[in-house]
Formats: structure tokens, C-alpha cells, sequence
DNA sequence: AATGAATGAGTCTTCATTCAT
DNA sequence: AATGAATGAAGACTCATTCAT
């Protein structure tokens, strides 16, 4: 890739992101070099530190604005639904859609918990745990209005997640199912998972 | 940990591949080192070498292994079992059970795929999908028997296998619930979210 | 040897090429080690890398450099020179001189080939191939001129080569001969091989 | 190559000694591997260890043993020849004869000097310097009996030498020339760059 | 005479990071 | 905001050599 010259440092910062996001989602954290990030770029090595100290902090950089992304749009998805249904409903709606748009930040969201300094790693531990909570909250919610049988919520919550984040493993925009099919199917998967009450 | 004087190199390579395997799942592949796992097993780091080629070579060993032991576990389990509810049962039992008393074997085998070779990508993306195609196939059985519904049946098996593999990232034997326990609850989700008809 | 502070990249440059053929003319190209070039040079092993990508490659820079030189300084030389038995006494007194002055550079140039990569063999080969074929062509000029006999002129060439070149490995400036007595002793033994007609 | 089950210690060593040559032919004395060698002779590494101490001594061994045949060879060539003229013409001849046939022998011999203990190097160059020495003193004879003029004798042995040892380099027994023809053209040659008396 | 497992030092090479310009 | 030359530590891997069996 040519340097664009002349460029901003906000144009560049943004670049270096998307940069970092595809190369830790097709080599990994370690396997990344800052050699080849600079050269996707079109930087040398020494110009990458103009826009975070440490390879670490470039790490944390990516996956904590994503996380506060992820939980932003999940409030403003879920604000004002009472019905705990209807916020199941919309919780798995938007979770899938969300995941599946962002193949690379998910991955590197979910496989490199690893790497994180453990100051680090808690706060985005922290993060994610705010996220999942919503959902348990909803189930518990669910369960107090008998909507829901009684099993572990958390356990049960656990279980979903796993369900829907896994589609980004496999599904291809471009191939035999569509988002919605996918969305369809594993909404009705979640649903009978929870055994969400016929009446619904 | 010190030498074991005039260990057999059958001995020493079990050494090796459960250091590794507990290495890997700790730091992962890249951020393993050949020193640091020479020093976990107590030799050289040269000695390393006779027993494997390139480290490469070393986690396909253990990847590869794990998933031949994987399929030959599954046909035992599923073998002369003919009603499709009774080998599902049996299926997300053996699924679980495995997946969890082997949580370092798992967590390498899913999260290094990234790190192969092409070719011996290939050879493990292989045996897994031959695993994999096991559950879709007992779906594909119900449905002509119409124990469940017209779902998509690989897109249903791998909702089910996310959600059961997900377990290997929470669940912890000294926790709250015992294997049995998570185990029913999983049981329980995963033959709702498949609709399997009461009758069962 | 103590850092050269602010020395510039062309300049550390032509410290390594220095220190290496020196050492690769000591040791030998295998057994000189790119840390004791780093040491001759006054950087670090990893600051090498900046001047080239392996030690192959520097092997190859300093070869094909020589050869490279060599050709040009031969041509200018022979320009403009028509009689054959001049050209002989030009070449002749040419590669003398020439090799007794570039010990090192001869040296690697001649005992390493079997070092090289097979392209970068064939390249250095060529070049070789072009400086020979320059004797050749005079010696077939002189052939043709009935100035000598009409043996193999290719042979008689390699036969030329080899008696002039290996002065580099007894030769000593402070020795008992002068370099002007050694290309007189020299110049008189290879006309006679070639049996240059009395008459010049 | 297989191992030679129950072979003989004597005949193990033939083939080590052969087949180290041919290595050290092809790559260099460094560069050869006793992993190598040992893979080529057919048996373990830490075999090699009942045939020699070290890989210096092996070099010694092939170099040392080669000087000795080859000056014994000399002295039953020479043996009775009186007439200096005819001495250079069985000298010459017997020299490239006997160094077109050993061709790794040769190389291994001239190339790998740099690599000895200096020791071993002294005792090497002394045995060399005797062979030359019998070139030098049939010069110096023919000078005496004014069948040659009187240049240097000891600078033109080493030009002869260096002009009949290069053949080596090029020479090829299924080539254009046979050895008999190249053996012709070089005893032209060399008897021409030492001005031997027409008379003869 | 041979094996195979081990050693310990060493090889080339790569990496994240720094800093004067 | 960017460069390019430098650092120093670490990486995977190889080597000659040893030795109990």
C-alpha cells in the first residue's frame, strides 16, 4: 500500500486501526510485527509510535473502543423495551447483526484476551462482563414473569452468547444464507433454547 | 523441574506434549518458546529437536492427535446406536464430557488453526469437519424422521457445537456446579433449541 | 573497535564490506560469524540487517561488486588497443596488478562460489565468464593474426588465469620481489606459454 | 544410502573418508555436517566418534593422507630420471595426471588449509612444500645445466604449479578434450613458460 | 562397533523500541 | 508527523561432541 502523503494524523490513526484489526485477525497478536503493520500502512516502523506507546497499548486501543462501541449500541438497542421477551428478542437480533458486521474487531475481541497486561485485561474483562450482564439480567427478568423456566441464568446466558457469537466463524456474507436467514434460524434456535413460553 | 535420569524418550516426548499443551493454552503458539518449554520439561533446548522437527511440527502433533483421539472417542460412544434422539443425547453427553476434562487440548485446538501450515491447516480443517459431520448427519436422520423440524441442519449443528464448546471457557470442576449439573442444564438447551418433539 | 557517533548509512556501509571480506578472507565465508562482524564494525548483530537481508546476500554484494569493478577497470584498459600482442601485454600486466591489490576481495571471490545460492551462482558465474572471455577473444585475435600457434584458445586461457591469479597467494608487498620484478618474471612466462612470435 | 549391516570397521572407514570428501567437496569443510556425513555413510552420528576424535582430526586424516600418497607417488615417478628436461616433462605430466584424477582430493586439499589447528596447518604446509620443492630443485638443476634461463626458479614452480593445479577446476572427463589432449596443450605450455632450450 | 538421547554453545535472524534529524 | 539507523534482547534452530546401553 502507497503512503498517502500529505496525510492528517487522524486519517493515518484510523488507518493504522483498520491495519492492526486485519493483520491480528489473520496472524494474531504476537505473529503481528510492527514491521508489517508500518509497511500496510506505508510507514516506516519508527512513525507508528507517534499513535500509541507500546504494542500492547495499540492492542488495548482496539479492543477497549470496541468494546465501548459494542455496549454503546447495545443500550440504545435495548433502551425503553420493558417486555422481557421483546428485549430477548431484540438483545439476539442485535448481537448477531452487530458480530457478524465485525468479523475482524470480534476475533480479535475474543482471541487475544491472552495477550492484555493483566491491568489491562481486567478492564476489558470488566467490559465484556457488563456486556453479558444485560443478557442476564433480561433471562432473570424473564424468569421472574415465568416466561422462562428456572435454570441458571448465567449458565443459561453463557450458552446463547456462545451460540450466536460462533457465527462469525463460518458465516460468508457471500454465501448460501443471507443475514436475515441466519438471524431467522438462530433466533428461533435462542428462543427454544431459553423455552421461552409458547404464549410469546 | 529436574532431569529424570535415564528417562526413555517415550517418556520424554508424553513430557514434552503435555508441557506444550499447558504452555500453549497459557501464552499461546507464537508467544510459547522452545526455551521456555525445555525448561518446563527439564532438557535442552536442543534436545527438543529429537523429537520434533520445527515447532511447527510440534503443534500439529499435538493438534492432530487430539482430534484422531476426538473421532475415535465419538464413534465408540455413538456406536450401535440407532434412534436419532437417543445418538443426540448421546452426542451433546460425549461432547461435553470430552470437551471438558481435556480444557487445554480443546483451547489449542481451537485457537491455533490460525498458525498452521496450508497444508497441515488442511488436514486438521479436515478431521474436524469429518467430526463435525457426525452431528449434522444425526440431525439430517431426525428430521427424516420427523423428530425435528425442516432447520437447516449444518447451520443448526453449528449452533449446538458453539454453544456446548463454549462451556471449556467458564466452566471450572472446583466451581459452583459440577459437570453433571452443567451437563443437564446443556442437554436440556440444546435439545429445545433443536425442537426435539416431546414424545422424546 | 569503538561506535563512529552520527556516522552516516553509506558510511557504515563501506565499514562492513571492509571488515567482512577481511574476515571472510581469515575464516572463510561459514565460518565467519555475523556477530563477529558486528563486533569489527562497532554495532550491534541486529544493526547489520539494515545493510542487507541475509548473510547470503552480503556474501553476494561484495562478490558481484568486485566482479563488477573488475569488468569495468578491465575495459577501460583495453580501449582503444588493436594489436593483439598489445592487448595481451595489457591484460597481462592488468590482472597482476590488479589482483595483487585486492587480495581480500580476490580471494572471497575465488574460494567462495560454492557458497552461493544457484541463482546467485549462475549471476557471478556469468560475470566471470564475460572477464575470461576477454583474454579469449585477444588470444583468438592473435591466432588469427598468426601472432601465436593454433592450440585451444579457451584452454590456453585457463591455463593463463590460473598461473597470474595464484600470485595472490604467495605474494608478499614487503617481500623479497616487488610487485614490478613479478610482473616482469610473469609477463615474460605467460607470453612464452603462448608462444608469442618472436617478432613483437 | 543403507547401512552396510555387520560391515567391517576398516571398510566403514573407506566409506567415511569417501564420502566426507565428497561433502567437503561440495560445501566446504565448515559447511559439511557430521549429521551429514553420517546420514550418507549410513549410520549414526555418534558412530562416527569410533573413527576419529574430532572433525579437525577427520580433516587432518583426509588432507594428511592425501599429501602422503601423492609425494610417494612423486618420488616413484621421478626415481632415476636424471636429465632435468626430462624430469619436467614426467613432473608435469605425473602432476596432472594424478590431480585430474583426485579431484575432491585436490580441492579439499587447496581450499580447506584456512581451516586447520595451526598445528596440523604446519604439518600440512611442510608435506606441500615438499612436493613443490622437487619442482623447484629441477628447475634450478636445468638452470644449472643452462637448459633454461635464469629467472626465479621458485617464482616459476609456483606459476607452473598454479597453471597445471587450475585444470582441476574446469577439466571434465566426458568433456570436449580428453585427458591426453589437455595433458598435450599444458605440457606445450609449460615447458614454453619455462623456456626450455629447443634443443630439447 | 553402533545407537539414540542428551548437552551447551553457537548460528542467523527478527523483534519492539528509541532517538537524533 | 515522519525518517532511518541504531539497540539489545530474544527467537527458532543447528552443531560438534559425549556417553550409557
Amino acid at each position: 500500500m502507497s503512503r498517502t502523503a500529505g496525510s492528517s494524523g487522524v486519517k493515518t490513526l484510523e488507518t493504522i486501526k483498520k491495519a492492526a484489526l486485519r493483520l491480528i485477525y489473520e496472524h494474531g497478536y504476537d505473529a503481528m510485527t510492527l514491521r508489517g503493520l508500518a509497511n500496510k500502512v506505508g510507514i516506516q516502523q519508527g512513525s507508528l509510535y507517534n499513535y500509541f506507546k507500546t504494542k500492547q497499548e495499540l492492542l488495548f486501543m482496539l479492543v477497549s473502543s470496541h468494546m465501548e462501541a459494542l455496549t454503546e449500541q447495545q443500550e440504545k438497542a435495548l433502551a425503553g423495551i420493558d417486555d422481557p421477551v421483546e428485549a430477548l428478542r431484540t438483545f439476539i437480533r442485535f448481537h448477531i447483526d452487530y458480530h457478524i458486521s465485525r468479523k475482524h474487531e470480534v476475533f480479535v475481541n475474543y482471541s487475544e484476551l491472552r495477550s492484555f497486561t493483566p491491568e489491562n485485561y481486567k478492564i476489558i474483562a470488566d467490559m465484556r462482563s457488563q456486556y453479558e450482564n444485560r443478557l442476564i439480567d433480561i433471562i432473570i427478568k424473564a424468569q421472574k414473569a415465568e416466561l422462562v423456566p428456572q435454570y441458571d441464568a448465567k449458565v443459561a446466558a453463557y450458552g446463547i452468547l456462545a451460540m450466536l457469537t460462533g457465527i462469525c466463524q463460518w458465516f460468508n456474507p457471500k454465501g448460501r444464507l443471507s443475514k436475515e436467514e441466519v438471524i431467522t434460524t438462530y433466533m428461533s434456535m435462542a428462543l427454544s433454547a431459553l423455552q421461552v413460553r409458547a404464549s410469546h
